[in-house]
DNA sequence: ATGCCGTGGAAACCACGA
């Protein structure tokens, strides 16, 4: 079973290129991030057409979230990160999928920093742990995943030491990140591929994705009871090479029969 | 060193992203 993270920066805008990726690729299950619409807007008919179901958390401009899944039935459980009844973002959708917990998320920027934004984001990343314990401790197989916005170690960005007071990478949010890990969940794509440069981002300017400048920042985060059935993880990085891509590239994990 | 590009929404610019 194939499972796959992306972020579209914008799902009606992206659609042509989401659809030809959908075709291409053929994830069993899709966690999307940024979908910059209202809840009306999603082109679900469109989808649907792909062959997914799909449940999405809109919203009016920015964030938004959504899980597709293709001939397999799908159970919400949320979609609100629990924590702050006062945070109206569209960050978090979740639902049990071919026998799976998939939690979907998009993480806050959190630029500038310091400031309240990043105040937003430390304070999500402590709601995100909670919550994160909950989960193992529920003893389901459970993937978490999505833009984190969080650079986890310096080979994950192009020229670290140029992110160093960046949100995505301060000390503050790679310990908050590192709290999450240490409960026991495991980072996919690096533990099958420890040594590599992977990115999943890279910037529209500047020719980032020419000269492969980019980030790692979304990630898949698997419990224990997944983990012993991961069989292989990538990105598909040629995708950001298309016309009209997202600024973000696919990311996907092989997970065997439980 | 830097939103230099891109998206959405409101209003022919602005907020936001990483």
């Amino acid at each position: 079973m194939k499972i796959a993270t992306y972020n579209v920066n914008g799902v009606n805008g992206r659609l042509p290129v989401l659809l030809r990726w959908l075709a291409e690729s053929a994830p069993d299950i899709v966690c999307l991030q940024e979908l910059k619409a209202p809840q009306e807007n999603f082109p679900e008919q469109a989808i649907r057409d792909a062959g997914y179901n799909a449940i999405w958390h809109g919203q009016k401009s920015w964030n938004g979230v959504a899980i597709l899944a293709k001939g397999l039935e799908m159970t919400e459980m949320r979609r609100v990160l629990p924590g702050d009844p006062e945070d109206i973002h569209s960050r978090y959708i979740e639902a049990m999928v071919g026998g799976l917990l998939i939690g979907c998320l998009y993480l806050p920027n959190g630029n500038p920093a310091p400031g309240p934004k990043y105040d937003y984001k430390l304070r999500w990343m402590e709601r995100l742990t909670v919550h994160a314990a909950e989960l193992l401790a529920s003893g389901k197989p459970v993937i978490l995943t999505g833009d984190f916005n969080v650079i986890p170690t310096t080979l994950d960005a192009y020229k670290a030491e140029r992110w160093v007071d960046d949100a995505l990478f301060r000390p503050e949010t790679r310990e908050a990140f590192g709290k999450i890990m240490e409960q026991g969940w495991t980072d996919a794509l690096r533990l099958l591929h420890p040594n590599e440069t992977i990115y999943t981002f890279w910037d529209y300017f500047r020719d980032a994705y020419g000269r492969n400048a980019g980030l790692r920042i979304d990630h898949f985060l698997l419990s224990p009871m997944v983990l012993g059935r991961l069989v292989a993880a990538g990105v598909d990085h040629h995708v950001r090479g298309w016309e009209k891509s997202s600024d973000h590239g696919p990311v996907w994990v092989e997970i065997g029969e439980g």
